[in-house]
DNA sequence: GTTCCAGATCGACAGCCATCTATGTACATA
DNA sequence: TATGTACATAGATGGCTGTCGATCTGGAAC
């Protein structure tokens, strides 16, 4: 899967010797590269991979009592990266009386990962 | 491929009704989870992740002078994203005469890629 | 009701990030 | 030697990030 680039004007490099062959660069639309990046973004902190890894291991939801004792970081801190995760769109969650469970939704990771592969 | 959790202290509930089953959550080393992170927080900018793009698609080695007209940032904004690529690990240079050439080093996504299948 | 609890939100703070312009460096060419 | 070119680095700046303690919210239990 390749990222579709959105052209900047394009801008004749002077005359003189080339360095090398031009670069094949579709057009259109960076929008593929710009939601890829969010994903990756959220991904780019280790207590957040390491939560999104919990909850794609453990089939169902988990309640994020069960993820606070996981990490060393404060209750607050937990619950900010899990908005992180959410407004990303890699993760959700469902409240349950009094405890929330969270779950990963798959089809989030997908771009990504076709792209990386 | 999972990511091995280096557990906080084991704190215990207090008492009173579960949430939930536990989690099952393997010990040692969160050494792939940070080492995953550096790629993907390196991947988490739009323009680096095109960056990327361009470079895989291109088997070669690619010349800066070729990236710089593809994206509406100044030159020296450009090269500071090279650097965090190669700081990263994920691209690496070469000089020749007063080109540089920019290649991607594919195992150093592979890690993340197949964390994410 | 009142109290307790799980979780989210707030406010603060130090550190990092993306971007720019200006300048430096090293090679090429005249 | 002087000039030009390709790229990197320096310094500045506004905005975002990860973390905390304190507080708020809403459901449960008494």
């Amino acid at each position: 899967m390749a990222v579709d680039l959105e052209l900047a004007p394009k801008q004749k490099r002077p005359a003189g010797e080339r360095c090398c062959e031009p670069v094949v660069y579709p057009d259109v639309q960076r929008e593929a590269a710009s939601r890829m990046a969010v994903v990756a973004k959220a991904l780019g902190d280790p207590v957040r991979l390491q939560l999104v890894d919990v909850l794609r291991r453990h089939a169902g939801k988990v309640c994020v009592c069960e993820l606070v004792p996981l990490f060393e970081i404060s209750q607050p801190t937990l619950s900010h990266h899990l908005k992180k995760l959410r407004d990303a769109g890699i993760v959700d969650s469902e409240r349950r009386g009094l405890w929330a469970y969270y779950y990963v939704i798959p089809e989030a990771l997908e771009e990504l990962s076709a792209w990386l592969s």
